[in-house]
Parts: structure tokens; C-alpha cells; sequence
DNA sequence: TCTCTATTTGCAACTGAGTTGCAAATAAAG
DNA sequence: CTTTATTTGCAACTCAGTTGCAAATAGAGA
């Protein structure tokens, strides 16, 4: 495991004030080194015999949604996706594009689309885009 | 049972060429009676005793969003919750908000919201808004 | 209207991601 | 180093969704 990416999760860890243990500097490590959002088991996977009790990584995640570290991105075949929150602002998260073909999930990091006018008397705490397509690989 | 609603559920049928069945039909009619997406379960509730098997409900929503008469909305607590399509455009459907205090989920029929602008080479099928907020009666 | 067949239904059993309780291990404050 | 609140691993559980199969049936054709 690249120590630069340690040394990230570490730092936010620290920075939210949650203890700093191996299991959770993993699961992060796992999460920072992926490009699109990860299931529990995608990230045992990926940690491999490192990797720690899957109780151990749900509740890792459950302290990191709550300490806004991570977010549920969104679910597939039964299974939430997780990702870190460090690109989304507060209310609004970047859309996900998932392929109708190849199932495979994006983060559409560069468009640029505005929030919904709410109607009166209602507030927005996050808004959530979710587009199904076919991407560009599949569509070849 | 609303007779109205029955004969709307029985058009509904036919038109997409499917077989009329009662269980279909109560399936159909208890979603368009409601006015935010059910689950499963609240569909076997609302039919009660005259409620088909859990199966029989799971398979007709599988043919039903088949056909385009039903969507699969968004989950919550691990349950899809489904709803009509009719609302809905080819690509787009409302809005959904949850409130986070009542757990409660309104549709928002009326708002607008532009697509967003895909990457070259994506082809968008449907693009779907979830809001996460307080809604009103939470607010005061 | 009756017959026939592909479709649909109900039941029972299974699946597996998520969830919980508890005792052992441990981070980090003092 | 000591102490304690927090975190971890294990094992067991939950339950929405899913599957296989035999019985029931919608609706096409005679």
C-alpha cells in the first residue's frame, strides 16, 4: 500500500478527531486509491488478506459517513457504494453514471448543473443525481 | 376497492398487452391510490387480506417495470420503493425529497430541472434527483 | 362455449448484505 | 506505565429479495 496514500488517511482521521487504527486507515486507503465507489466487499477485496472483519469495515464506514469523511453513493444489486465526500459540497455531490450495459458506475466530476428550486417551506440538506446511459466504451 | 381505479389498472394491463390477473390488478391499483412510492410491503398492507403472496408481488413489479407501467423509485432502509411511471418523461422523472426528520418522501411533480450535459460518447436512458432536506411540517 | 397451453400464482426454502451483542484488544489521555 | 473509553473480531441473526416447482388460470383457438 502506497504511504502517501496512508499518510492521507491518517491526516483525516486526525482531522475529524476519530482514533487512528489500521482497519480504518485501510478502509480509507482503499476508498482514496479507487476512481468510482466501492461496496464492502469490493473493499475487503481490495485490501485482501489485510483486509478486516467485514463487521469491522461497516462500522468503519459508519463512523466515517458520520464524521463526513465518506458517503453512501448510491445502491446496485442490493449493495451501497461508497465514496469519499471530499469532492462534494455540502449540499450537492457530483452526479454518478452507471452503464446499462457493462454496469459500470462513473463520477461525473466536471459537469456543472444547478439545485432544484424547492418549493416553499422545504430545506435542502444534500441533492443526489443518478443517470443511466450507455457509456462511451459500450456504445462503440 | 375503487372500481375507477380498477378499470384504470385493467387499461393499464391491456394496453401493455399483459395478461389481466387479480393479483396485477390490485398490484396496480394500490400504487395508484397512493401518492408517494410503497414498497412491498406497504403494497401487501394496503391490500390486506385480499393481498396476492409476497412473490406474486415481487414478479408483478418485475413485469410491470418491464412493460414501463412501474419504476423502481429509490431505496430506503434496504426496501425499493416503486411508483408509477406516468408522470414521468421518457428520460426523466420528478424529483423525489425525503425528509430527514419524518422519513417521510414527497414527490415533486412540479418543479423543472434541466438534464444535465453528458460527456461526449454517453447516451443518457434516465436521469433520476433525490433530495435529502426537512420538509415543511418538520420545519415549523 | 369448451379445450388447450403458455403464463402466472402460491408455497416453501434459500440467499446474502447488512446488523447486533459481547468479550478481547487497543488507542491515546494522563 | 496505567487506565479507560473506544474499537475490533467473531458468531449469530435479520429480513427483503429471490428461486424452483407444482397447481391454477387467462385467453387464444376450435
Amino acid at each position: 500500500m502506497n504511504t502517501t496514500v496512508k499518510q492521507h488517511a491518517v491526516a483525516l482521521l486526525r482531522q475529524k478527531r476519530l482514533r487512528v487504527t489500521a482497519p480504518r486507515v485501510a478502509v480509507i486507503a482503499a476508498i482514496l486509491q479507487s476512481d468510482s465507489p466501492l461496496t464492502q466487499q469490493q473493499i475487503a477485496a481490495q485490501l485482501g488478506d489485510q483486509s478486516p472483519n467485514k463487521t469491522t469495515i461497516y462500522r468503519t464506514l459508519l463512523s466515517l459517513i458520520n464524521a463526513d469523511v465518506v458517503h453512501r453513493a448510491f445502491v446496485q444489486q442490493r449493495q451501497w457504494h461508497f465514496e469519499l465526500a471530499h469532492h462534494c459540497s455540502p449540499i450537492q455531490c457530483h452526479p454518478h453514471f452507471t452503464c446499462i450495459r457493462c454496469h459500470r458506475t462513473e463520477c461525473l466530476h466536471d459537469v456543472s448543473y444547478p439545485l432544484v428550486d424547492l418549493p416553499k417551506g422545504m430545506t435542502m440538506y444534500r441533492q443526489q443525481i443518478r443517470i443511466e446511459g450507455i457509456c462511451s466504451a459500450c456504445s462503440a
